[in-house]
DNA sequence: TTTTATTGATTGATGAGTCAATCAAAAATA
DNA sequence: TATTTTTGATTGACTCATCAATCAATAAAA
């Protein structure tokens, strides 16, 4: 079994087992044995790649950013056009993979790691930023830069908002209706200004 | 010091120092030794009048949900027609003793812990519930019934959404701008149905 | 004396992290 | 090619700390 070049599968496994985990129970509150058996190896071995608990789940915030990051490069390439981008940066945020409860239940069990561990914060202030920023750029294409502001945060707001009420799994509201109700809200303020 | 009548004090006592503590960890992994020292007690004391853990801390959340419907009845009482009580409804929801970091960061600890237990997920459904169905009560007097639907689900988004930005503290938005925004969307999106 | 309040001491379980030992591939050497 | 050495991969067994929960004992009121 032992083959040379192991560690960046194994890490890769073991980062994907822990957002499985994380995800499937909502909490961080899941042990390394746990985590380990999912991804196939045993305990020791995820300790031998990451040190500690703490690094492993913040490579795990980091996968998960990175594919966002991704998903949204990619979505933000095919479309030309402030207003498009607009729509294409709301759609990536409530796209499937990203919007499964388990998903949702990860970034929330993160989002209150926040609250202790410095390093999970700053990785999500880094993804506030992203979205706020990527907002902006297309918003000042549309109206004055003051409102732009005041639009991007709104529009994260809903955004994040919708993505708490669905974790909660009561009346869930449909992507497309989450879709449409950040649509509306970014047409009917630029709309308005004009 | 064993006097009688004890029991309604130290419930209290340890209702407030579990929320005290929770809201200052940001977490629910809290233990009940910290707890029970903040209270002025010893732990088994909060074992004897809580039973468990999770008792004490579905109690914790329960006494934060009924902190919040009084301040919402009392704000409601002084306040006639539905355009004003849509704006004091708004203004409770960001009102300083709910958006102080302390207290987001225990809701966002309760949103988590309502991925694996179903009482506290029921009580959380129950704010969610009762925050809609404030706003749709207003709103169905504003416009109708359908448009009244989509706005009530975009406010409430929009409210929890900036609660969670704000328990990261990057640009955090003060209490006012997050009452304008909320009432700005609220607004435009009434007056376009005129 | 009975009841209520209270705690110190203890227990049992759990889980993170460590470590020495094993195994097999690869590389070096004969 | 055959043999030895080295090294990365891997784990079982263990340690140490933490914590929820229990319980027997004590103290004060009723």
């Amino acid at each position: 079994m032992p083959k040379v070049g192991m560690e960046p599968v194994r890490r890769k496994a073991l980062v994907d087992a822990a957002l499985r985990v994380i995800g499937d129970q909502g909490t961080l509150t899941v042990t390394m044995s746990e985590i380990a058996r999912h991804a196939g190896v045993s305990p020791a071995l995820a300790h031998h790649y990451f040190g500690s608990k703490e690094q492993l789940l913040i490579e795990t915030i980091r996968s998960l950013l990175r594919q966002l990051r991704d998903d949204t490069v990619t979505a933000l390439r095919t479309v030309a056009g402030p207003r498009e981008r607009l729509s294409a940066l709301i759609r990536v945020s409530f796209q499937a993979s990203q919007f499964a409860p388990d998903t949702i239940a990860a970034w929330l069990a993160f989002y209150s790691e926040a609250q202790r561990s410095e390093e999970v914060r700053r990785l999500l202030v880094v993804y506030a930023r992203r979205l706020r920023s990527n907002l902006m750029a297309s918003l000042k294409a549309l109206c004055a830069d003051d409102d732009a502001e005041r639009i991007a945060e709104g529009a994260a707001a809903m955004i994040d908002g919708l993505y708490i009420r669905q974790s909660l799994r009561s009346a869930p509201i449909s992507i497309e209706a989450s879709i449409a109700l950040t649509e509306d809200y970014v047409s009917s303020h630029i709309d308005r200004l004009k």
